[in-house]
DNA sequence: TTGTATGCGTTATCAC
DNA sequence: GTGATAACGCATACAA
């Protein structure tokens, strides 16, 4: 009955597993296996441990339990906020993403450790491993991060990356065939009879070089001029401007293929206030078919990535190799929706 | 010159601080010093040990410091995945909220812990505590969990919301004035000489709730009716569905206050599928200002909330009540934004 | 300025 | 089934 949580020289204010041991009359041992679910353990201790935890609400101390084991049960997840910050969001995309991997990781019981921007380099990775904050990487677009990611694989760290999906690269990728998609576009384009194409993106971006290169084999069979505008940053805003500068200095395209949803509806804005309406004056294709854009004016046109398996995927791969075998890059459906523009 | 990471008797992998102790001919404390950055050190010795560390790949063991430590540097932060998830993410806006925290806790070394969809009670938060898995929690939202929020503020856990700012709560909110938000909306329905005023979202979501309850204030001074499209969640096809339906079921309003941008596109393409535009046949306010609510079509009229900002603030809060302090709430800056609709 | 000794709260290894 | 004991890797009090 000693009221609260009791401790060995009433010093300490918090609850640990040799006080549950005491209040409970086991050893401490016992109360961790009754705690990990161990079936080493006679009914009768195992409700009374659980009953006296419960009582003095105690929790595991996670920072001990990770000490001692092996694996830290906690995957590091790294967005790219920063390419896509700037001012305001692009694109709800990733963060779909985000939230899938975040289930996926909750299922297996994993800490999501949200990792800061600017952690840049191998080494800065290969630390956090060493330093046991997490047993992996999970990297949510591969951003201009690519020949960092190539110095990580020859570490032994585990990770795994949602982007380009290259045979050539040595780590472990998902992703749209995003040259595929690329394709598909410029075939759209080729039915439209358009001849002066505009690519709107930052090809440093593997994902986007591939979807410009994609474009690029399309048009190069059906002999259309290619452009490209290089825009500084997703946001939607950076778009927006660029495209209307692009007008400003360039005679008007005839078909646009963006690098995403919400950068086809900044191009949209920007060309119609020049006087340019899609479909009428230029063909568009978009990329990630989020919601809104069936239903923005005009309907935009669109590659669907799969993304809502993404999360469980890039999960499953990471785990795989965290327990020591290899995992194969996988390339998803990718398909175009035609709509309005 | 004993090649990798040697150890105390070869079995170990990995190094750790007595084997750079050893190789830097010092003792464990005094690495220690070194790499905390103690002032007690001479620069001979620092160079010394830094330099055994790096060749080494040495990093601190973060569990090991962490428990030893009262304070594990890690924050838990709570998105509200399950009402914006769902199909797909509704907006970007909490995404961009995300950033900004992230962005303000690796400023202050502090791990951001992103925590499991689904740890929706008290107990679980005030145990997650208890385990040292993180010293507070900052909540994006507070969703429909307004209970039990009130019910951990009764404990001594850290925690700061975004979300509604209620002077009865007794926990520290941060947000924007959203009876206010939805007073500006009716005083523009008003002047526009509404009368049938519709308000989307769900109210019992505490800060939507309070967008209604200021969008009544104002319409009951001006004596319009204001009915109430409860949708099912925030994801845009359900906006989209829902307000679909109720033109098939009610005359049609000559006004609409959406609980965010993206549901007020999802209004416009329905009401337009059902011969409706804005502003001929309704006024449409919606909440955020997210980017392409400007160059949509038509530009969507809107309701600012300061969010560049809130990260920091969120943080800061947070921080105060962790090293003790009580923290206030703060209502950000509000206001309107004319456009086309 | 540096070293010695101790403890943080767990889990694993062994005995019983 | 259960208990004693020894790590895990670090930081701190104290001594030198």
């Amino acid at each position: 009955m000693a009221g609260k949580a009791g401790t060995t020289r009433g010093r300490s204010m918090t609850v640990n597993m040799d006080d549950i041991a005491r209040l409970a009359e086991v050893s401490k041992p016992t109360v961790s296996r009754v705690l990990n679910g161990s079936p080493l353990v006679s009914e009768a201790t195992r409700e009374r441990v659980l009953q006296v935890a419960r009582a003095h609400g105690y929790a595991v101390n996670r920072n001990a339990q990770k000490l001692r084991q092996a694996r830290t049960e906690t995957i590091a997840v790294m967005l790219d906020f920063g390419s896509h910050r700037h001012g305001r969001i692009a694109d709800p995309f990733v963060f779909e993403l985000l939230a899938g991997v975040s289930e996926a990781l909750s299922v297996r019981n994993q800490d999501l450790l949200l990792s800061p921007p600017g952690l840049s380099d191998a080494q800065a990775c290969i630390d956090l491993i060493a330093g046991r904050a997490a047993d992996g990487f999970i990297f949510l677009g591969q951003g201009g991060r690519e020949p960092m990611l190539r110095d990580l694989s020859r570490s032994a760290t585990p990770f795994v990356v949602w982007g380009a999906v290259n045979p050539e690269n040595s780590y472990c990728a998902v992703g749209s065939d995003n040259r595929l998609g690329g394709r598909l576009a410029g075939d759209l384009f080729v039915t439209r009879g358009a001849r002066r194409w505009l690519f709107v993106g930052n090809v440093e971006h593997e994902e986007i070089r591939l979807r410009h290169e994609g474009l690029r084999q399309a048009g190069d069979a059906a002999d259309a001029s290619i452009d490209l505008l290089l825009v500084e940053h997703m946001a939607y805003s950076a778009v927006y401007a660029g495209a209307a500068a692009w007008l400003t200095r360039h005679p008007a395209p005839d078909a646009v293929f963006a690098f995403s949803d919400t950068a086809a509806m900044a191009v949209i804005a920007a060309f119609r206030d020049a006087g340019l309406s899609a479909p009428d004056d230029y063909a568009l294709v978009g990329y990630n078919n989020i919601p809104p854009a069936a239903d923005f004016t005009p309907a935009i046109t669109t590659i669907e990535q799969e993304t809502h398996l993404a999360g469980a995927i890039l999960v499953e791969k990471l785990m795989q190799q965290i327990e020591g075998s290899r995992a194969k890059s996988t390339m998803l459906p990718t398909r175009l929706i035609v709509r309005d523009t």
